[in-house]
DNA sequence: TGTACATCAGTGAACGCGCGTTCACTGATGTAC
DNA sequence: TGTACATCAGTGAACGCGCGTTCACTGATGTAC
């Protein structure tokens, strides 16, 4: 039973749309090329139309992750000054809502550990969603733009581990890490 | 071929540190119960004397990956001014010789998007695991208990989550990120 | 616009494989006398 | 200390299961005329 080219190409974004969440909250191995088709409504047969191998597929969920996080971030970046959009992106990022819901957050705590396994393309994937919200971050503060960036990198560092400990933990040490990295307060020394 | 009481314990310490070595380089779903038997030299058959399932390896594993990892931060905060063993700490973390051998570091960035996802044993040993590092890390800095632990778990959080983006980029980033999170300036803002 | 036909997106059975776990068996260990 | 025997750590075959991937098939789509 063909479909329309439209209707393919819808399919394809609710497989990686759908597999992008599934990863999150399982991991990558846990989620099965059978679990991505069943999510986007069909049977696992008709996944090598859509990706060579289950490879392609995480990396364009992984794609997909970062741009659903990346990409309000760099929306509001163009109406808020640099400072809010910072101080909004820590709020949002250190949210018990975020801890809970890994399926909806960042990518990076979700699935770094998994992710540093894998091979150089979704490495690569990785890479580039990073230098996003790099850039995204470091047009505040102050400083040349090569302290700006290393400041918004232990930023990013401090919450994308402050998530990762959190979701590790379970409460109540996850509040007190949450608690903890809110604080505006410097690093040790 | 039964062995001594002795051996039997000399063999389930080596299962232990093979599967916590394997399990942080490869990941936890990706470390058979047969993958942990082979590296202790025995077959697979034998796993049920040691371990009820596989989840009970999975929290000695972790056990004996922070002991491995924390034992000696603990002995050298009795020898040394509590800032020195910081500064050291934080040094042997944020080195590219710990990014680059996962098996022998910090079971943190190594195992914490994985871990997030297991079971309440798993996630309580994390727990005891994560409270022996802040102790250790705690007793640098002025301000009251409560402000000084605040402090080391930002710390603590900034060095793995600089570990995790390491090992998930790969050079060239993750020499920046490592050289960024070196530097002791503060956060954002 | 209408017809004939090649294309190909999606289906579901099948493949070989590795997984966690079980089990009958072996033979050295530990124990009772 | 020596003997007889129950225990049980480790072996390797086997179990049911889910995995990634392949493939013959179906029938609506897209195309050539």
């Amino acid at each position: 039973m063909r479909v329309t080219q439209h209707e393919m190409d819808a399919n394809h974004n609710r497989i990686v749309e759908g597999a992008s969440r599934l990863m999150r909250e399982r991991g990558v191995r846990s989620t099965s090329v059978a679990d991505a088709m069943n999510e986007a409504g069909m049977t696992h047969g008709g996944f090598y139309r859509h990706f060579k191998t289950k490879d392609d597929l995480v990396v364009e969920a992984l794609r997909t992750a970062f741009d659903g996080f990346a990409k309000p971030l760099e929306l509001r970046q163009q109406t808020e000054s640099p400072q809010a959009v910072v101080d909004e992106y820590k709020a949002l990022y250190l949210s018990p809502e975020h801890v809970a819901n890994p399926g909806r957050g960042c990518p990076m705590p979700a699935l770094g550990s998994d992710l540093a396994r894998e091979a150089e393309p979704v490495k690569a994937e990785f890479t580039a969603g990073l230098r996003r919200v790099i850039a995204a971050l470091s047009a505040a503060g102050k400083g040349s733009a090569e302290e700006r960036q290393a400041c918004a990198l232990r930023e990013i560092a401090m919450l994308v581990g402050a998530v990762l400990l959190a979701r590790a933990c379970g409460d109540p040490m996850a509040s007190e890490v949450l608690q903890a990295c809110h604080q505006p307060g410097p690093t040790q020394r």
